[in-house]
Parts: C-alpha cells; sequence; structure tokens
RNA sequence: GGAGAGAUGGCCGAGUAGGUCGAAGGCGGUCGCCUGCUAAGCGAUUAUACGGGCUAAAACUCGUAUCGCGGGUUCGAAUCCCGCUCUCUCCGCCA
C-alpha cells in the first residue's frame, strides 16, 4: 500500500543532522531519533515481507499452472496458505509502524528557511522596513472601538446579545466602509497585481484542514459544525490553497496566483483577557487573502513579491507600517519564512500585526498532494505561500484610529472614497 | 430526503463461470524513420509510490503495492462477498 509522506522519508533519513539542527533553531527539540528507530524497523520488515510476497506470487503462479496440467498441488498450498498467515501479520505491524511515523511527521514543524534569523519570541523580530509618517494629533486620539460606537457604525454590544462575546454589527457607514475595502483590496490584487480572485466556501473538511496544517495540531482553534466533518474556515488560505489537493498542475501555469475574500472564524482558545475590546481579536472577521503555488525556485521571491502586494494597500491606504520578518522562534508551524506587516494603532501607541506573508516551501504541498510537471520530468510538489491582503477589520480599525478627527468624524481615505459613494467624511 | 446507474492507466474504452493483467484497443504524448498519393504514413516508446542492489547522485536493475476507498474469501482477485465514498439520471424540496 502506497503511503505518502508528510516528509521526504529518504531526505530526513540522510539529512538527519541538518534538519535536527534546522528544528531546533525553533526552539522545539524535535524527538527525531524516534523517527530513524521507526524508519528503520519499517525497512526490515518491509523488506522481509516483500521477499515473502514474492515467493507467494511465484509459487501461486506455479500451482496455477500445475491445476490447469491437472496435477495435485495440495503440498504447495497448504504452505502457502502458511506463509499469507505470516504475511498478514507482519503487513500489520507495518501499518502500524507507518501510523506512528505519520503521526511523528504530522507534529513536526517546517524546517526554517535559512535566511530566517533565529531568535526566540516575538521580541526577536528584526524589523525590515518601515513606511509612513505617524500622525501627530492635536488632541488625544480615540480607540476605534470608542469612535465606532459614537458613530453608530459600529455595535459590538448587540454582537453581544445575538451571538456572543467577540462578535460584531457593522451599521450604516461602517457597513459600508467594511465593504468598501474588501472591494478596494481584491480591485487593487486582481486589477493591478495579476491575482485571480476566487469566492470560496467558508467551511472545509478534515482533509483540507489536514493539507494545510491547521490539524491535527490545532483543532481547538477552530469551530467545528457539530455532527459532521466541516470546520468553519479560520482563514481562506485554507480552501483556496486546497483548491490544487490531489492534482498534478501544468507546470506552465505556474505560479498561479489567487486572491479571496472569506469571512474567517477562530476559537480563538488561549486568547481570553487579550485584546477583549475593539475589532482586533473577534471569532468571525473578514479578510482578503493572497494565495500562490510555484516553482520551489521561485518561492523566495515570490514571497518577496506577494509581501508587496499586501503593503501596497497600506500604502495607498495611507497607514504607517513596518515590516517584521519573523524570527525561528516566532514562526507559525507551518511555515518556513514569513514577514508580519504591523500597522500603526494610535490607540496602542504601537505596531500591530494587519498580515501575515508566508513562504510554506513544500510543506503544505506535500500534505495536500500539490504537484506540477516540469517539462519532461518526474511530477514535483509546488511550492505554495499566501498572506492577507489584508485583514479587514483591523483595516477598518486602522482607518477609524488614524484618520479620526477633533470634532469626532473619521475622514475617508481618498483610495475608498469611490467605494463609498464619494463619501469623504463619516460622521 | 426517495429510486436507479456507474466508478479501470493523461483521456476514451475492453476485460467479471478468479490464475501468467500493470492491465487489450484507440486517442493523446515522446523518440526515431520516411517524406512528392501530404491537414499523411511507418516503427518504437509512454504510470506512480515504496523497498533492495548499484551509484557522489542519477541512470539502471530486482522486488512489492496500486483497476474509487477500506475490509473479507482464496494458494491466487480488476474479476466473488461486505461496508464506505463519490459521480450521473429521475422524483421531492429549496435560495
Amino acid at each position: 500500500m502506497g503511503v505518502r509522506w508528510l516528509l521526504d522519508l529518504k531526505f530526513v533519513r540522510s539529512n538527519y543532522k541538518m534538519v535536527q539542527e534546522a528544528l531546533a533553531r525553533r526552539g522545539e527539540a524535535v524527538a527525531l531519533e524516534q523517527f530513524l528507530v521507526l524508519d528503520k524497523e519499517r525497512r526490515e520488515k518491509l523488506y522481509r515481507v516483500e521477499q515473502m510476497k514474492n515467493r507467494r506470487n511465484v509459487v501461486s503462479e506455479e500451482i496455477g499452472r500445475l491445476k490447469t496440467a491437472g496435477r495435485d498441488a495440495a503440498e504447495m498450498m497448504a504452505e502457502m496458505r502458511l506463509l499469507s498467515q505470516q504475511v498478514k501479520e507482519i503487513d500489520e505491524e507495518i501499518r502500524a509502524l507507518d501510523g506512528q511515523i505519520q503521526e511523528a511527521l504530522l507534529n513536526i514543524p517546517n524546517m526554517p528557511d535559512e535566511s530566517v534569523p533565529y531568535g526566540r519570541s516575538a521580541a526577536d523580530n528584526p524589523v525590515v522596513r518601515k513606511w509612513g509618517e505617524k500622525r501627530q494629533f492635536s488632541f488625544s486620539p480615540k480607540p476605534h472601538w470608542e469612535i465606532g460606537e459614537s458613530l453608530d457604525i459600529i455595535d459590538f454590544e448587540r454582537g453581544g446579545k445575538v451571538t456572543g462575546t467577540r462578535f460584531s454589527f457593522y451599521k450604516g457607514a461602517g457597513a459600508r466602509l467594511e465593504r468598501a475595502v474588501i472591494n478596494f483590496m481584491l480591485d487593487l490584487h486582481t486589477g493591478r497585481h495579476g491575482y485571480v480572485e476566487v469566492f470560496p466556501p467558508f467551511l472545509a473538511n478534515r482533509e483540507s484542514m489536514t493539507g494545510t496544517g491547521q490539524l491535527p495540531k490545532f483543532a481547538e482553534d477552530m469551530f467545528r459544525v457539530e455532527g459532521t466533518d466541516y470546520y468553519l474556515i479560520p482563514t481562506a488560505e485554507v480552501p483556496v490553497t486546497n483548491l490544487y489537493r490531489n492534482e498534478i498542475l501544468d507546470g506552465e501555469k505556474l505560479p498561479i496566483c489567487h486572491c479571496a475574500y472569506s469571512a474567517c472564524f477562530r476559537a480563538e482558545a488561549g486568547a481570553a483577557g487579550r485584546d477583549t475590546r475593539g475589532l482586533i481579536r473577534q471569532h468571525q472577521f473578514n479578510k482578503v487573502e493572497l494565495v500562490k503555488f510555484c516553482r520551489p525556485e521561485d518561492s523566495c521571491a515570490e514571497l518577496e513579491k506577494l509581501t508587496r502586494d499586501a503593503e501596497r494597500v497600506l500604502q495607498l491606504l495611507g497607514l504607517p507600517y513596518r515590516v517584521v520578518v519573523l524570527c525561528t522562534g516566532d514562526m507559525g508551524f507551518s511555515a518556513a519564512k514569513t514577514y508580519d506587516l504591523e500597522v500603526w494603532l494610535p490607540s496602542y501607541g504601537d505596531f500591530r500585526e494587519i498580515s501575515s506573508c508566508s513562504n510554506f516551501a513544500d510543506y503544505q504541498a506535500r500534505r495536500a498532494n500539490i504537484r506540477y510537471r516540469p517539462p519532461g520530468s518526474k511530477a514535483r510538489y509546488v511550492h505554495t505561500l499566501n498572506g492577507s491582503g489584508l485583514a479587514v477589520g483591523r483595516t477598518v480599525a486602522a482607518i477609524l484610529e488614524n484618520y479620526q478627527e477633533a470634532d469626532g468624524t473619521v475622514t475617508v481615505p481618498e483610495a475608498l472614497r469611490p467605494y463609498m459613494g464619494g463619501l469623504e467624511k463619516i460622521g
């Protein structure tokens, strides 16, 4: 039975030290020794059982010949009956080993790209570049949730009533603003950056969640539809990356670039007490996502481009931001390299993440089995990338805070006015 | 939700009273040949994964597995039995 491995077994086997060191840089002591032992045992058993199967095949053929010739083969059949029994047992053992190995692999994070700086936590993420000037307020700027409430364009209170904490309503110009931001981003990425828009399902099944790495490790971060195997997507990355699961793409078509709007749902387990007010950390939020599939040799350059595409949104909206590169200790589980875009939020007096752009190398492609065929050669795994372009709720929060005026109104950024029916000011 | 039909290689499509079928044939693809009956002809070749051997690595070679998925029967299963999934058609329902 063919098992598709989550890591290249041969690679891990022969570059054991290197893999071990790469993973150690992430700060997780990964037990690869265990893997090596299991792998060795598996290969020994596999070899043995394949020898047995070979004998069975050869003898069975012989039995067929004898029988058609009308001769007796009872002795051989008896022997084979025994052999088959043993084969079955060893097959069972191998299957158990496969499961153990696969389980071990599922919990091994991606290896960081060599260019990723070493560090232990978010505090060690180097700032790569900054853009924009922080506005000097002649008054004391208010946090976006206060602005939203006083302008009556965001209703957190009733969101809590209707659904629960961390849910909210947008209303009037607020709802329109949210929609404007979505459309602005989609138009920018499709019109100027060459992405093909897709509108995905907001629920995805277990295979898809495993394909992009949300499962099995992060099940508690997601909402699951009771009685089904469907999960509410935590990001459009899931359905869009899985678009091509179990497919072999035409090499000529790469890179394939998609952008997608979706609502995103996150259980935010373990986030109790953090960002309890406002739009920063909701159970449901909107996001425009950028997703790329490319050749392995292009993924580094594609990550730079994708990041720039996301940055362009902030630039056109006139929102100050900085770009940090996540250090080894702060990177997500599946990522090989990640840039975070952090927007300036006056009420926090700090930069907050508004986009995360990652190169996953072949990590997701291997799990999701997405390949391409280079001209005249075998299928290879593609590299996948994605990034927010951008998180809409946080963008709205940033607009409200950065564009607020002393009289309590909010100026609409010029780039959004065409999407707001020409509206220049909210309030 | 109810009833029926079907799932075979890149595609189309054979193959079921179990045996030498990884699987006929066609198309497509690749390589070579031919080139005045020309929007052609001829020949060859054309799956993937894993393991062993040989390698610097390949190529190569041997083996195993794979005919929707998972089990079962059997010395032996694409072919028989059971379960599941998906697709198609008809009915119902609905945005």
